[in-house]
This record gives structure tokens, sequence and C-alpha cells, in this order.
DNA sequence: CTGCAAAGGCAATTCAGCTGCAATCGGCCA
DNA sequence: TGGCCGATTGCAGCTGAATTGCCTTTGCAG
């Protein structure tokens, strides 16, 4: 049952209960873009036990076996997320933290002839649009929200 | 005299002695992207008597002030980078630490457009591509000197 | 030249994240 | 179904970047 047993047997790691939980809360749409603090906190209110130490070791399995991603916002922690199929860059509202994503492949096309035109070869790239919701009402709401 | 004074004092701060030499180093052409402890390393080998601490207070002033900019590559720690006039982003290689700076006007507007799209006034980005130097040998001979 | 607010030095602190180790658990095999 | 062995966890302590408190020193206005 379950695909997330499956996901864990495919990147080769057993099936646990901390790596189950861990992954359940990354696949709520509600806890995209999360760190690894706050992942903790929420297997706390879910009363489970399980420590920190594990919670970073795991969100690094994970991230090594690509079913994540690391995200380095401004704010000092990684943020974490699930890694789908499409690769997208995110835009983010500095004051309710409002996360957005978006694609776009002029960017995308434009960056490898950079990389390349400078005798680079790509492997990957972070792009981060910072700045505030123009809709200051909704992101007053967002942001008490936490 | 030495344009470090005028400099400092229109961002509002004492000339002092830290100040201006963690200014000079900044401003070395060898020393573009310079992380905090690089900095007081350098100071350590010039026989400047000047505490770390000291050393983060006065980056952070001068970001502060806009003299320079602090970047989040990859690998923890955060770069400095004097302000010029021109706004660019960066392509790391990650086996020798070479940064090059690019400017590109049709990324520039597309990040405009994707922003508003989405509702967000855009205040500032992050672009950084990762990769690796094509001409492996040059990369390795940066990457020995560190 | 003098006073005092600004700045610096040092050591201790914070904070995210990582590690070592002993105890525990998953799951393959009989 | 039960047992074994290596993978995994929890805990506590560690690391490394960055910041802060506190007391001393210094730039510079008057």
């Amino acid at each position: 049952m379950s695909d997330q047993n499956t996901e864990l047997r495919k990147a080769g790691l057993k099936v646990t209960l901390p790596r189950v939980k861990i992954l359940e809360i990354l696949q709520d749409p509600n806890h995209q873009h999360i760190s690894a603090e706050d992942v903790y906190k929420i297997l706390l209110e879910l009363g489970e036990d399980i420590g920190l130490a594990t919670v970073y070791r795991v969100l690094n399995q994970f991230d090594d076996a690509g079913i994540l991603t690391r995200h380095h916002f401004e704010g000092g922690k990684s943020v974490f997320e699930l890694t789908g199929n499409s690769h997208h860059d995110h835009l983010v509202c500095l004051k309710c933290g409002k996360v957005i994503e978006f694609e776009d492949e002029i960017i995308e096309a434009k960056q490898l002839e950079i990389a390349d035109k400078n005798g680079i070869k790509l492997t990957h790239h972070s792009l981060y649009l910072y700045g505030e919701c123009t809709d200051t009402e909704q992101c007053q709401k967002n942001a008490d929200a936490h």
C-alpha cells in the first residue's frame, strides 16, 4: 500500500515511522517549503516522539535520494520541498512569507546560454525573486497566520 | 585624501582604522566576493589587530549603508562584494570557486514581468548559476590556489 | 585640548545543523 | 512466526558562522 513506502524503498531507505511521518508532512499542500525546525514542531504537535537530529538526517537522506529539494531562502534556514516532476523557481513575499512557484523557459534558456558563453557546464541554479504582495490586506492576513 | 574616507563619511560612519582597512581589502580586485572569515584572515596577515567581531560588525554596517552587497552562495557562509554601480548576477564554479559576474536585460525584464503577473512588487532578487568549468585544467589550478 | 558618543576588543552566547555512540527496530530468511 | 544483523533512532554534546554584552579606547566637534 501507500506510495510513501514504495517511494522510500525506491530510494533504498527502510520504511520507518519517522521517515513515513516526515514524508506525509511534506506531502501536505499546506506544508510545502518548510524548514527542518518546522517539520520537527509539526511532529511534536502530532504527538510523534521523533528527535530533531532525526529530522535533519531524514531530510538530508531525502535530499540525497532526490526526493526533495533544499532551498536557501533569505533568513538563514534551509527550506525543503518535495521534488515534483517539474522544475520551477520561486517568488517570495518578504512580508507574509507567501511562496509562489513559477517557470519560464526563456529565463532557463538564457541561463544555459550565459553559462555556456562563460565556459561553465551548468549543473543547477537558484533563482529567487523577493518582494511584497501588492494586495496588502491579504498579505497582512497571511502574515498574521504566521 | 582617499575616497575611502569620503565614502565612509557619506555613510555616516566614523573613519576608523578597521573600517578603512576592511574597505581597502574589499577594493582589491583579488578580493571580490570574499567571506567575513577571509577578510579577518587577511587582516591577520597584514598584522592588523582587528577582532573577528569587528569584521562582522563593519561588514554589516557597510551592508546597511549600501556600500557592499551580501550574497548567500552555496556553502553556508555569506560572501561580500562592493556595490558597484551596475547590477549583475553570478555564475559560480563549484569545483574551483571561481565567480563570474554577468548581466542580462532579458532575464531582468522577465523577472519583473513574472512578479507583476503574480501580484508582487519586486524589491530584489538573487540569481546564482552553479556549475563546473569546462576548462578542467585551469579549474584545477584555481582550486589548488584555494 | 577635552569630553563623550561612537566604535572596537574580547569572551561568552546564539542558532542552525551535524556527529558519535549505545539502544532499538525493520524486514529478510528459515 | 521468530530471530538475527545491519540500518536507524534518540540523546547529548559538538561545530562553525554570526551576534551580543560589557567595558575600554578612539575619532572628532567644540
